[in-house]
DNA sequence: GTATTGTATATTGGATGCAAAGTCAAGAAG
DNA sequence: CTTCTTGACTTTGCATCCAATATACAATAC
């Protein structure tokens, strides 16, 4: 009981740790304005860390302690998250992280290649010398930063977002992310240091390719890098359900 | 007040009513083990169906007095539906029925020309007779229906999804039709029964095409399906906006 | 020894109560 | 006449309480 506690008072303490300024900057702009909408972040936060490993039992209790709130918010927040299909709910018995198996992993893959190449599709003839930049940025800080097991997904995210953007496709941006998503959590928990090698160096050569408006080249090497991915992430998922989910693995007693 | 009532109470009893045996089945076989999950299929039904138009403030206590339960149940069932992109939150506001405007129609389909001729070039080469034979008789269905207006969003997604099915992508059928239900609620409230002559001629084309395994040709014509769809609601969406369906008026930017 | 039934305990699901935020209209100030 | 303030009222958001359900384990029957 009180392990779980402590993963997600760590959890919560990270946010506020490194999240920091962000943190009570989003407090006070109104994006935490309910208890709810606190939970609700930090439990998704905290799934998409992997520190809450998917299959794992979600007791209300523990999270509603680990809050310091009632099990109120923590319900609706779970009732969100599985509408947003991060959690799944079995009546009478609660709520768990959901799963993907590797069948899912190359569904997710086929989907994210369709959207991802009509995107960029749309947003290459659009793309301006400002968003190329803000992309090399990016990757610079990627370049620089030290803890990426911590930050890839995000900055990852990033760099992408900012080649998708000038498409102006927010519906279509924000279904693009929920895939990538069901794909990070993965990522983060299991992919070493040497991995980010190769999708770096691929980033590098993508934005070479949009300065050259290579359409054909870009949307070939897009494909190539997301089915990389997968192939990076079957791998893993096949080798964990093989030897047993590992990790943080904190079954019956 | 005791308008917004009547409304649900109508689809409650039109569920109760309508589906009869299959409720009752369905309550037993575990498809309503909580008042949460009544609450949210019946809301999701009331939004798709167009009882409660999009825009609609949806005030917890009438839901809650309508189906007879207490606001937790409702609440929970709301965020979920906010996770499904359904309704809205606004803090201390409440929530509302969640609004699509041109831009975003334009955008679904984009997104959906690219999903479901994807799904259906998968399941192209599976197509058996059987599927074709089951998706004719959803036709016959609709030439028989008398009730179009209610049931053509039904009976309509029933034939695609009996088309895309040998592709066996699960998480891509429920996509679509996530996509799919976003216009279908305007749909329904939009269109007259001469409408809908027009996309079962269609569906037929469709279906022999199928046969022939034309590939090609039934990517073409499943393209042109979509993209006339959306520009009827366009002409709606544009229509009611004009005429003076203002209420909350919002972007127009 | 195995299977089944009954009971204790943990956990979820739902109802109720109360405080806080938001809304609206009437009246005062400019 | 318009704008701002004030206070009653509405509605949301959260905490607490109680009931319903599932699980584990022990006891009994075969």
């Amino acid at each position: 009981m009180p392990r779980a506690l402590s993963v997600l008072e760590k959890i919560v303490s990270s946010i506020l740790s490194v999240m920091g300024l962000e943190e009570i900057a989003a407090r006070a702009s109104g994006q935490f304005r309910t208890t709810q909408s606190m939970v609700a972040n930090g439990l998704r936060d905290a799934i998409l860390s992997g520190v809450l490993a998917g299959g794992q039992p979600l007791r209300q209790e523990e999270i509603a302690e680990s809050f310091g709130v009632s099990r109120s918010p923590v319900r609706e927040a779970l009732r969100q998250l599985e509408g947003e299909g991060m959690v799944a709910f079995i009546p009478h018995r609660g709520a768990v992280v959901s799963e993907i198996s590797h069948y899912e992993v190359e569904e997710i893959t086929e989907i994210r290649i369709a959207l991802e190449t009509m995107a960029m599709h749309k947003a290459i003839p659009l793309l301006e010398d400002d968003d190329l930049e803000r992309a090399e940025e990016v990757l610079h800080r990627i370049d620089r930063e030290e803890d990426l097991i911590t930050y890839w997904s995000e900055l990852n995210w990033r760099f992408h977002a900012t080649l998708f953007a000038p498409a102006e496709r927010p519906r279509l941006l924000a279904l693009i992310k929920s895939q990538h998503d069901a794909f990070e959590r993965y990522i983060r928990m299991h992919l070493a240091l040497s991995d980010y090698e190769k999708p770096q160096s691929e980033h590098y050569e993508l934005l070479d390719l949009c300065r050259k408006k290579d359409t054909d080249a870009i949307l070939k090497l897009l494909t190539q890098h997301i089915e990389n991915t997968s192939e990076l992430l079957v791998t893993y998922i096949k080798d964990g359900k093989e030897t047993g989910a590992n990790g943080l693995a904190k079954n019956t007693s």
